[in-house]
DNA sequence: CGTGGGCTTGAGCAGTGTCAACTTGAGTGG
DNA sequence: CCACTCAAGTTGACACTGCTCAAGCCCACG
């Protein structure tokens, strides 16, 4: 097996310095076409309904991941941390407009050059699967969360998926994200989102420090709050 | 490229006589471990804790794919139909349950056998890859229904997306599932999926007969329902 | 130090869930 | 072939969660 070219070698893996490689400057990433990305705040990597061109993948920063309704409502269907890939999927177009939520830096890549590196080498080719399957599972428990679970138990869920996924080992948390995308990804409304917060540091369930940090005092009721 | 074992060769397209090669009793597919089973009403295929060791493809019949919480609420994630794939992902474990609606028949192969055709052949790979995809195409779609839609729009976006799904050409569709399963996959009761239907039916959108046949008598106003 | 968007809190209400009774119709056995 | 049976579906009354509208607060900016 030929060896990846130093854009998509760390791809998978978590963000290290072989990513550093594939400025746009580098020659060796020249052919790929790949290049970075730079998103300030409420900047879009893309829209719903632009032609799938490319592939994302998030170098540091946050995106909201959203489909929206003609009446303005609008559904986050996920949030894309670093070493995300978004824009897998084999359709014309993306589903969901990719908005930055901080300032993002993404390496982008087209999606013939993606789908050669992907056709040459197997195990590029199911990391590829495994992010996606990954995202189809998450997706999986979001519709469970957001069809079964009234506002307590929706934000437990949220709370305890975040502490997980952002990988922090002691339980202070930092939710990058403002209220309303919580409530638009939970399907409520900033005001319940924050009234359900406010009931949850009453009971002493967490500490909630400024606007985006809350520490976890009691995750065992959290959890069986997700549960119902 | 070498060819597909039958086992396999219909794999992604439309159930047709391909698939009948592949009766257990068949040598050229007792290799490759693939074998028919067929379930009937109620029966599961598989449960959402069972390590995930096959991969499931419906041949006929109709299966919900559904998560449970541990307050005994239950959300439907999909309904599989014939042609469909069950069980891809890369994980050790199934994360839903799988149930027969109706009696149902199943094309049913060891991961690893599915695994080793797909490395071999990067078409049959890419199938799986896009079916993934549509999937999670479908479960984006679901989020936004459950999470943003009134019990309204989510039955006219539920009826548009089963009308498109089985094909049918008039406007007569036959949803083979109980009202139950259409509550649970919305997130509704089953008392407001029946009065919705009623409400729809007053007003001409739709006309009831008996209780698996609905047709739409006005798809214009139940896409715009649907859009809110 | 001032300003404004984001967050919190409150009061009232609408939509949907809950509980209960009744109706319908598919399947069964006489 | 018809009557019986019972699960599935429908309809109604009421309760309650979470939304809407509104006001005020606080923290991160300039």
């Amino acid at each position: 097996m030929k060896s990846l070219p130093p854009c998509v070698a760390g791809i998978g893996n978590d963000v290290g310095p072989t990513t550093a490689a594939c400025s746009g400057e580098n020659p060796s990433c020249a052919g790929l076409h790949c290049h970075v990305r730079k998103l300030a705040r409420h900047q879009h990597a893309f829209l719903q309904t632009d032609r799938q061109t490319h592939i994302h993948w998030v170098k540091a920063g946050l995106l909201r991941l959203y489909k929206g309704l003609a009446n303005g409502r609008r559904q986050i269907v996920g949030f894309a941390f670093p070493g995300d890939f978004v824009g897998l999927g084999s359709e014309p177009r993306y589903r969901f407009s990719a908005q930055a939520i901080t300032p993002t830096e993404l390496r982008v890549m087209p999606r013939a050059v993606f789908e050669n590196v992907a056709a040459d080498d197997p195990r590029f080719s199911s990391k590829l699967y495994e992010a996606l399957a990954s995202d189809l599972r998450r997706t999986y428990d979001l519709v469970l969360t957001v069809g079964q679970r009234d506002s307590e138990s929706s934000l437990a869920a949220f709370l305890l998926e975040m502490h997980a996924r952002t990988g922090t080992r002691n339980s202070i948390l930092v939710l990058p994200m403002p209220r309303s995308d919580i409530a638009d990804h939970l399907g409520l409304t900033t005001e319940t989102v924050s009234r359900t917060f406010s009931k949850f540091a009453q009971r002493g369930l967490i500490h909630i420090s400024g606007r985006r940090g809350i520490s976890l005092k009691n995750p065992a009721a959290l959890e069986r709050l997700a549960e119902g």
